[in-house]
DNA sequence: CGGCTTTTCCGTACAATGTACGAGAATAGA
DNA sequence: TCTATTCTCGTACATTGTACGGAAAAGCCG
């Protein structure tokens, strides 16, 4: 519960040997919500995984929500985080680009992300690292501090929604049923004729072609650094 | 579950007249969200609240997710959208506010939002809204809908950090503990040295005064407007 | 080697949750 | 009054997190 226990794994010493360590916990538990999504991710769930008793996880582990904060530090530490070029802007686009790739591959993340209120280990060295790479800015340090707020905001934000159109998308049974439903109701919204400007701007995207994920979130991620000064 | 039934509140015709409305089941959820937090409503809460049998709830909702959304429609619908002034830029930081002010009133509202797949008729309206001040923008109808979503998501996103932030500072006893125990987790963190740009800005901003939050958000607001064009 | 201490392991148990089911009750129309 | 329709809600069950406590496994000391 409290941060200071929550990031200290202390040392085996006397008595019994753990069977296993809070890393391989925390990958278990990272692997079942990589896989079967964030809500498969009980206390017997991942205890079985491990081949262990249910209630032996909580040997490494206050409670389950202290288990998803180590989960989200422990994938917050594989971006890695090259060094600065001296170009600012490439730099934060190139760590945008980073926490982007590291939601994709874990899309729980953003949900996961939402109403965390500590920073463990590798989200402070993600953080520290991102302030060196806003030094350049010659901003104040607090709004380097805001700035990274802003840019890590926006990709979760981004890529939360990115990742919900896709699982609506899916190739479950019933996601098909559900895209169908919800295109059906937001045909008929349209057409009612009580959102104008969004009839206006769904009309005029339906003629282009499908906008690509890829682009789309760098337009998005140039407006925002562009403006950050 | 799918958007057509759950957006569909048909009208009473034959049979047992309904003990209530749904629109009234919804807003008694969003009464003991707004006191006693999101994870408070349970079907048995809200229907306890109604004065009402746990299982009736389902004569108005398919499930609880459903009435999570409906949630999220029906304080959209409280914001005023008054009409463009001419200066869009004006207008939508002022629609931003509107927006802050909700979250700020619904605390839970960040939190909800997050995942939802579906929009409501109140959320297509604030959608259409903000379409409609953007219009003197000049840009095309998909950047309006990408513009409309970088500001939703910064202040869904901001909010959500304020929220979290003055609950972990709440008058509650194990809130205090918390912040205490976060307090002495941050300085040891900081003073470990492996956090050198973290530590400039911690000393930078804690030699200044407390950062005041509407400045803050108008701030950061404004840069993210700022950046759109 | 045998006790003592410390730590981990985990079966059992319980409270809280969402919700399926179905019997009863209330209403409108025939 | 009968019938069809709809709402009401008590009961029941599967699933969750986790408190509790005894058994088991190691190091240390005599």
């Amino acid at each position: 519960m409290d941060p200071e226990t929550l990031w200290s794994d202390r040392r085996h010493q006397r008595g019994r040997p753990p069977a296993h360590t809070r890393e391989a916990v925390v990958a278990e538990a990272v692997g079942v919500a990589d896989t079967e999504g964030l809500s498969a991710v009980t206390m017997r769930r991942v205890a079985t995984a491990l081949g262990s008793g249910t209630m032996s996880l909580y040997t490494y582990v206050s409670e389950r929500d202290a288990l998803l904060e180590l989960m989200v530090d422990a994938v917050t530490g594989e971006q890695d985080l090259p060094p600065a070029t001296g170009d600012w802007r490439a730099d934060l686009a190139a760590f945008a680009r980073g926490q982007r790739a590291l939601m994709r591959r874990h899309p729980w993340l953003p949900v996961a992300l939402t109403g965390r209120r500590t920073l463990g280990p590798n989200t402070l060295k993600a953080l520290d690292h991102a302030l060196a790479l806003l030094a350049p800015t010659g901003l104040p340090p607090q709004s380097r501090l805001e700035a990274f707020a802003l840019v890590s905001g926006f990709v979760a934000s981004h890529v939360g929604y990115e990742v919900a159109q896709e699982q609506a998308l899916g190739r479950a049974e019933d996601a098909k049923e559900f895209a169908e439903s919800n295109a059906r109701y937001m045909t008929r919204a349209v057409a009612s004729g009580a959102y104008p400007h969004l009839a206006e701007a769904m009309a005029a995207s339906g003629a282009g072609p499908a906008p690509e994920p890829d682009a789309t979130f760098e337009r998005l991620l140039a407006r925002v650094i562009n403006g950050l000064t």
